[in-house]
DNA sequence: GTCTATAATCCGATAGAC
DNA sequence: GTCTATCGGATTATAGAC
């Protein structure tokens, strides 16, 4: 890669954390460059081509920041470093984590390209690892680790999420303190043992009163 | 509120559940109601007003959604009811959610209008009293029901932007499935009792370690 | 490889006739 | 209340000189 082609994708990176997908134009990427616009087509085909390179490089940012954890010599203390990388990756480029769920079709691709997919799949291939080895030291629950990993995914992520679009009155480091509590949350559980009778009960309930209603 | 100014509120919706943001257009708006753009504006002062209404019914009809579960007898049927109108709501209006959560500032606000504010803030204290009379009556464990509460909307949203952006691959009937499998482990909690003595133990030996940095 | 100049679209919004 | 016509500006992208 060029020179000039690595100093426009980090250009582009910049402009895009600043600015988002619809603040994002050729013209600005070339002021940022310091050239004019057309010079920006000597080393991209155009508007996609440079934000699948931003893309491609979210998500390289991003797995470099889990594969992190793999140093610890612990599954218990991978497992927490990795939640640490996610953690720190969301609050250190917060437009980056969002550009990766924006989906392809904003980006004007029909399809996200190939080695992207591969990252995403090595990155979820990850988490379930993670998660399979802390059953198998006895720490998480047992079960389809798949299943398990969706769970903690889909609480991460909202976490995540809702920290990006200001719906938690608070800044960075109250926010790592949230994402650990609520974490501990998921870990214990939010629900007494009584729940388990009612919600079963609720549902016999229902079940019969469909039945009446036959 | 004019028979014109309702279609073309309807039309926007459509318009804004077709296309997204970047795709809405006073232009485009104005050839779905079957008018010429200028038209528009007798109705609304500008594209941020269309959009702030679109914005407004959208909250308007996910209040409904969750106020219907007010209907149900106990603590327990009310908070069920609750999470399948949550549910009901994403799947039959998943870009409604989606403008839910974009930011007024993507709409051209400065701040977002006050009776959205207002809106926002009574489903909040919505979920925190489902949370608090389920405290109550014993079914949630014991605790401020505002952190128990993020804890579970941030599960909840996770879970729903997942879906939206097709990070899971399956459709509307087993992605209900799958809302209320991954609630059932968050009820529940995910880690052993062994966890909470690893990982205390795990951060005793970080702060060894930092004290010997010393 | 970069420039100037420009084509071709799209946008929001307005003026004035009817 | 809607129309035609238009302004002013943004965008992506290209042609051709240097």
């Amino acid at each position: 890669m060029s020179d000039q082609r690595e100093k426009i994708l980090s250009c582009a990176c910049d402009l895009y954390e600043r600015l988002g997908l619809e603040g994002f134009s050729m013209r600005k990427l070339a002021k940022a460059v310091g050239v004019t616009a057309p010079a920006i087509y000597r080393h991209y085909d155009g508007r996609d081509a440079v934000l699948g390179d931003v893309l491609r490089e979210a998500h390289r940012t991003f797995a470099r920041y889990l594969y992190a954890a793999l140093g610890e010599p612990t599954p218990l203390g991978r497992f927490a470093a990795a939640g640490q990388g996610f953690i720190d990756f969301v609050i250190e480029h917060p437009r980056w984590y969002g550009i990766m769920h924006t989906g392809h079709e904003n980006l004007g691709m029909d399809h996200p390209p190939e080695d992207i997919e591969s990252m995403q799949a090595a990155v979820h291939q990850f988490w379930v690892d993670r998660v399979r080895e802390c059953q198998q030291a006895g720490i998480l629950k047992e079960g389809d680790p798949e299943e398990l990993s969706i769970t903690m995914w889909a609480h991460a992520h909202g976490m995540a999420q809702l920290f990006r679009h200001g719906c938690f009155p608070v800044q960075q480091e109250e926010f790592r303190m949230l994402f650990k509590q609520s974490n501990a949350r998921l870990m214990s559980g939010v629900a007494t043992p009584e729940f388990a009778a009612e919600y079963s009960a609720m549902l016999r309930d229902v079940e019969v009163a469909v039945g009446q209603g036959d």
